[in-house]
DNA sequence: TAACTAAATGCAACAATATTGCATCTACAG
DNA sequence: CTGTAGATGCAATATTGTTGCATTTAGTTA
């Protein structure tokens, strides 16, 4: 639980369970999935633990097409601040198994669109997943 | 109105003050737009509208970081079927006036990721867009 | 280890957003 | 002009997220 300490985020009972939810998956995942996760929990204390991660850069919010908005630790694959992602940060949906992950990209082209002046970026792609691709 | 007949949607006065409403904005609008756009209506049928649209093809939701959700046209920039979004076609969000714009890259090269297939690919942008850039 | 304090929690009440069922109306095909 | 599938509008309800406030607690300091 460093990681919140780190943050100077208290180490509370509560947040160690959401922290918990967060490590055991490696893929992204929404408020309902920590809700089912969870036994008995406040929903307002857990909007707000949310909202605390995501500002002290914990944890990174993920929207895709359909209304999809998932949670995913940030230090996995990127080490921001204040909502920018850098890196080759891609944020990928299998359409087998309907999981989000956050990947890397080989290379992350910026893109230019004419007239426009393009300072962030972001890339949500989908397909088939590492594990979906080849069945344990 | 042969936008809605050619999918195959009845048109009728409420339809037809929505898609004005669509035509009038070169950038993409939320529902909040919509509503306020309206003089009187009802917010169910707007719902039940917005879903039909979406449905047909008609028009496509926008969904950008930070709970950003909005609509646009889809024959503008694309000629998709159910969802799908083929071509150079990004949303770009403008930090001076906040409008989405849904518009064309020169070159959108696909994205690669070790051990993951890559069907589709959505670009989201951020920075500046053509009119807050030299202000008419 | 005891006490303090800012931060976190949990309850109640509320606000905004979206959906379902059903009766009525209407666009448009024949 | 008429029939009917599709669209509308009302009522009721579900879902999702927020605010205020009193209470509790993590982590610091004495």
């Amino acid at each position: 639980m460093d990681i919140l300490r780190d943050k100077n985020l208290r180490v509370t009972p509560f947040r160690k369970e959401v922290m918990e939810i967060f490590l055991e998956n490696e893929h992204a995942i929404s408020i309902q999935d920590i809700e089912e996760a969870l036994v008995e929990f406040d929903r307002i204390t857990l909007y707000r633990t949310i909202k605390s991660f995501t500002n002290k850069g914990v944890i990174h919010e993920i929207v895709m097409p359909g209304d999809i908005r998932k949670l995913a630790l940030c230090d996995r694959v990127c080490d921001h601040e204040e909502g920018l992602h850098e890196h080759n940060h891609i944020h990928f949906q299998c359409r087998m198994c309907d999981e989000v992950y956050c990947v890397e990209s080989d290379e992350l082209p910026q893109v230019k669109i004419p007239g426009f002046i393009v300072e962030e970026q972001e890339i949500q792609a989908k397909g088939v997943c590492k594990k979906c691709k080849k069945p344990s």
